[in-house]
Formats: structure tokens, C-alpha cells, sequence
DNA sequence: GATGAATGAGAATTCATTCAT
DNA sequence: AATGAATGAATTCTCATTCAT
């Protein structure tokens, strides 16, 4: 129990072989994700990461720990992006600019689009985490953009942060620039005074 | 329906069977793919509808033909909407009309989205089949919109489409009405002056 | 629905190849189960039965099925035997007899034994047939014999066909004669007045 | 625990952690093996150790080797029983004490019964270990008991020590006491003039 | 044409064992 | 000596697909 310390000259390295593992294997993953999906083969994301499948099950027990892992990489520049674009933009611009950057961020995590919509309970969990860390930031944004009039006030965090990772989807033969130009459709949307649809459709019960 | 007596010579009796299981399994196949995905197993299909595995695979030989059959199933009626829709509404109006129209279709096929978004080859010519039947509908109806200077011009049919099947993903915790009120949002972005971003947005490259 | 009713001709036959795949993964399992143990891997069994896996699985879906069926397989006839024997024997001897009878039923099933007592909680239903089909059986005869003051009678029915159980255990070197041999043993102390121990032993605390 | 001193020209500190390391995984191993039988995850028994799983192997290459180990925790003082027991007790008595005390040393290493039933070569060599060692004891006892007539002489050490090992199973709902029970009923069959059968029996060819 | 039993390839997962630290 | 990360063989189980009836 006190042996540990009392051999101070070995400090427990092999951590670095393990992280080293773990870093190739999210790579591996990323990778085979988009080439593959999200339920490509274990030995695919293995034979690319160069290790034994054991090691990916030591770490990711779940295939669905390593999907979360991966989905959380980055996330946190993400979020960190929000207050920075707040200081210099108006409110408008800067959710706008936000956006931008999530629809950029999203783009690096194309294949786990349809893990989230795969419908397999053991991803249920995974947009909760994008709710938990980029909720907060984009509801600041939004607050701010509708308190200044510049945003309509009827779409919530929820609502956007969804209708964009789904609209990020990958579209057979257009790239991430696609995914962009249809986001800041969108975005338009949210800036343009709400229209509804002309007279005969403002009748119509359009589920808002 | 008609088919047992255009071939007069032949006394193919069991054909309303066939139809029979036919439509029973595209009815099970729409339900099991909105409940477990395109990639349920064919048991779950073939149970519900109540025949034979082996009848499945008479009918539909391979995976995807019976998603294209689900997928294709009342796509002509949608087709046929827009030249109605022209004939009764402003340009603008019949279009955002049509969208939301496309929209409601689209939540049928729920279930579908997945296999559109799965990256496996098999689903590759899926896209194709609405673009073919679809796509002159759209193009007609965005044109004329555009003729009118009622929506901006440098959005394309296929945009459009793909970016409202996009926005047709089912998300954890909404309906339908979800995916109506996103895509209404993106008509008003289609409908609003471009904007691109405020004053000095302007100058970024966002993308477009 | 109606279908199969139209179709006489057709009475459904290939159930026959069905039940010789049954018996033939029966027979094998009995093999291989006395031969690597319960937990032999499944395709042991199906090689040796000629079939593939997954036609084990489509039968016996789980472990436990099969070796329920082989535990049972068998247990009718040494059930049969019981009133039988009460028929033409002294109840001591009826008894002793049918003891005899399921030590040698119990040689046929010397794999299953340590499925009985791995602890497996797959396997914890079992003793439950067993005593459900035997118990009464065994409660008849054991009753007449303790009615007729041939046996002592604080040994319970339950008791009796575990402790067998456990005696017909295969033991290195020995073969199936040694168990009757130590069964009759027991058979012996079942029948003899009970001793308990000499006279000093009476203060011994021998766990009855 | 005299090994430090015994090897006085080797200054082999660790010696004493490696003891307690050897303890804790046998003291470990005896709980994991009535728990989860012996062929318990390496992992499960580390664990409760609180050892890695390297000093598993470094101390029991096998895992027979460890049940072994366990077997034999014990063993001695159990053999030493038996000519305590001689000096005190009329021979049939002593022998019947000696099985008694045999019998609740069995309870002590339950879980190890399935090891031996499991048919796995690995643990042929186990049961040689208790004859070996706990052979002579009986056999002792048992001469001496047959030499004063008060146990038939037909049994020999071997059957009874295995026999009785095999009632000592445990049996689903019931704790040792049981056993004890059934050994008795075993005892009582050993010290019982001879039967085998009544009249009728004696044509019965029964195994013997 | 329909049926469902059979097949067997494929994928997940576990775990004994090795070995670098 | 101890540790625990890595390995990969072994095994289970599932399911698409075929095929005899």
C-alpha cells in the first residue's frame, strides 16, 4: 500500500504508452467513423490505431464511450468560443459568428451525425452532452441577439443547436461548405422578421 | 391490381397474394425502419407483416430495394402537389407551401434518415430517386419564386431538398412539429433579402 | 392466414429434418457434454452433430435449454419406474430398488453433474425439474417404506435425490459401479436403525 | 515466516511483502472460488487481493496451481486428526469422528467440489493430493475400525474419502449442515451389518 | 409462390498470459 | 518483486441469405 511511495524512483510511467494508446485510438476512430460509421467493426478502428482490440475494450468498455469521446474532442474550444465573440461583435454578428463556428466545429465530426440519429439507446446520452456544455454559451448568444431585437425570439438553444447538427449532415457529393451555406440559410431565417408565410398561411397552425 | 388480366394467357392466379404480401411488407417495413432503423433484421419485417423471410427476399432481393420500395412509396403524390400549388398560390407562397408539404411527406420516412445518412454504398442511388422525381417539382416552383424576386436566387433545387431532408431528422424529445418549425425558418431565410452578415461581416468569407 | 388451410397437399413436412437435427444436437450434446463438460464450445457440439450453429441457437437459444433437455431426456422412464416397482415389491425393497434405478438413470447423465454444481445461475432451475418429475415419486415410496418402519424417517425426499445426485458424481478411476456402490452404502445407513453414534457420540452435536 | 532467517546470505527484503502477497491472494482466491467458482476471472481474485495481476502469475504460473494451493490450506491439520482421535476413541467411533471432522474441512473449500468434477486435466493431479496426504490417516482408522468389527470391511479408503467428498457438494438452499447429515446417513451404512438388499435383492445384479 | 429451417460468415467481447516499466 | 497495460486467441451469438419442401 505504502510501497508506492517508498520506491519514489519508479513514478508509475507506462501512463505514457497508455495515453499514447488512447490518443491513436480516437484518432483511429475519428478516421474510421467517417470512412465507416459509427458501427464499423472494432478491428477496423484497431488495425488503424495499431493495437490489439483488448486495448480498445480497456478503454472504451462501450463502443459508445468511444463515440462520446470522440464527440467531446474539441468541444470545449468550442464552447470557450462564445464569450470571446461576445466582447467584440454586436449580438447579431456574434451569435451568427458563433454558429458559424459550430456548423465548422460539426464538420469535424461528420460520420457520428448518424450515431446521434441511429435511434440506438446507447447514444441517447451523447446530445445531452453537447446540451450541457454548448447549451449555456449559445443561450447567452441568443438572449443577448433577441434582447437587442436582432433575432427573433421564438427559437431556443435546443431548437438551433439540433436544427444545425442536423442540417450539418453529410450530403452525398457536397462538402462542409454545403453544410455552411445551408446553416447560414438558416441563420438568415433567425435574423429576418418573422414572415410565417403570407396571409392565407398565417392561419395555418405551423406547429410553432 | 390490373396485372392478372393484361396477361390474358397466363392463369396466374396467386398474384393478389403476392400483391397482398407486398403491401404488407412495405406497411412493416415503414414501421420496423421508424422503430429500429433500415438495418432491423429482416425477422422483425417479415414477422410483422406476416409472412415468410423467404417472401421478403422473393419480393425484395436486396436490403435496399425495399427501402427504395418505403422510400418511393407516396413520393408521386408529392411530386404531383406542386403544379396544384402553382395553379392556386403567389410563387413565393406555393413554394414555402410546397416545402412544407415536402416537410410532412418527409416525416413519414422518418425511420429513413438514418439509411440516407449511413454511408453505406447500397443507399448511394437513394438520393438519386428523389432528386428524379422531385427535383423538376422544385426547380419549377423555385424558379418561378425567383423569376418573382420573391426568394433569393442562388439557392438550388438539390439545396434545398437535401437541406430539408436534413432538417427532417428526427431529434430525441421532438416531433414532427419540430422539423416543421426548422424548416420553416430556413423558407424565411429563403425568402428574407440576403443578408450574409451584418456591415462588417460583410467582408468575411462566411462560407458562401 | 387461410392460406395453409387451401393448401392440403402441402401437410408442412419439413419438420422431420427439424426434429433429426434435435435429436442428432441431443445426442451430441450428451457426447460432448460427458466428454469437455457443459461448457464445451457450442461448435463442438454442432460438429460432432453435423450441423451448423446456428442451428444449435435456433433450437436451444440458450445454454441452459440444452442441457435442460439432455437433463431431461430420460427422467420420464425412471419416473414410470417408481410406482411400478411399489407394485411388486416390500416397500424397503421397492425403494432400495428404485435408488438403484435413478443412480443408474444418473450414470447416463455424468456431464451434467458439474452443471448442477458450477454455481451458474443458468443452471439453477434445474434440480428444480428434477425434483418436480422425481420428487413425488420418490416422496411415495419413501413414505410406504418409513410407514412400514423399514426406513428411519428423517431423511426427506429432497435430501435423498441430492445426496444421490452428489454420489453419482464421476470420480477418477472409478466408473459407474463405484457410485452404485457408495449409494447402497447410503442405501444401508437409510435402512439400518439409526445409530447417530455409539454411546458416547449421543452428546456429539452431528448435525441432525 | 523463518524463510528470512534460513537463507542468512541473501539479504532478501521484499521477502516478507511477498509472503503477504502469497496470502492474500490464497485467502482471496478461497472466497472467489465459492463465489464465482474456480474458474473465476484471474482479475476478480487480484482484485480482492488488492495485488496486481502480474503477482497472480509470478506466484501460481497456473491456475491449477493455485487451486492446489487452496486445496492443500488445511490439509495438514486435518491429517493430524486422525491419530489424535485413534488415542481417544474406540476404533469404529474414532474412524466416525475422523469423517465427521473430514466433512466440515470439505465445507471449508466448497467452491473447489466443481474443480474437481470439471473433467479439466488440469486438475487430475488435485485429487491425488488429498489421497496422498489424508490416504494413510484413513486408512488407519479404517483397519483398525474393520479390525474390531465395527465397520464392514468392504469399503475401502478411497471410496470413502472420495465419496464422502462428493456429498460434501454443496446443494442448492442447503448449507453444510446438510452435508454432515448425509455423511452420517453414509456412516451409519459403513458401520451397519452388511444388507445390500433384502432376499430378493441378492439375484439383483447391482453394481457391486 | 410461400415458408421457415439451416447455414456459416462476421462481429463483439472476454480473459489468460506476457512483458515493459 | 510488483504492477497493470497490451495482446489476441477463443468463444458466443446474430442475422442475411439460401434452399428444400
Amino acid at each position: 500500500m505504502t510501497e508506492k511511495a517508498a520506491r519514489p524512483g519508479v513514478p508509475r510511467r507506462t501512463r505514457a504508452d497508455a495515453q499514447r494508446n488512447v490518443e491513436a485510438l480516437l484518432k483511429a476512430a475519428r478516421t474510421v467513423f467517417d470512412t465507416s460509421g459509427v458501427n464499423a467493426p472494432a478491428k477496423e478502428i484497431t488495425d488503424l490505431a495499431g493495437v490489439g482490440v483488448g486495448t480498445l475494450y480497456r478503454h472504451f468498455p462501450l463502443r459508445s464511450d468511444l463515440v462520446k469521446a470522440v464527440v467531446e474532442s474539441g468541444i470545449d474550444a468550442c464552447a470557450a468560443a462564445g464569450p470571446q465573440l461576445s466582447a467584440v461583435h454586436e449580438p447579431g454578428e456574434a451569435l451568427a459568428e458563433w454558429l458559424r463556428q459550430y456548423t465548422e466545429f460539426l464538420g469535424t465530426k461528420r460520420g457520428l451525425a448518424p450515431a446521434l440519429h441511429s435511434g440506438d439507446p446507447a447514444y441517447e446520452a451523447l446530445p445531452g452532452h453537447f446540451l450541457e456544455k454548448l447549451g449555456p454559451v449559445l443561450t447567452q448568444l441568443l438572449d443577448a441577439a433577441a434582447a437587442a431585437g436582432e433575432v427573433r425570439d421564438d427559437v431556443s438553444t435546443h431548437d438551433l443547436l439540433y436544427a444545425i447538427a442536423n442540417l450539418c449532415m453529410p450530403v452525398p457529393g457536397q462538402g462542409p461548405e454545403y453544410n455552411q451555406r445551408m446553416v447560414a440559410l438558416l441563420i438568415d431565417g433567425l435574423r429576418a422578421p418573422r414572415q410565417g408565410g403570407s396571409s392565407d398561411s398565417s392561419s395555418t397552425d405551423d406547429g410553432r
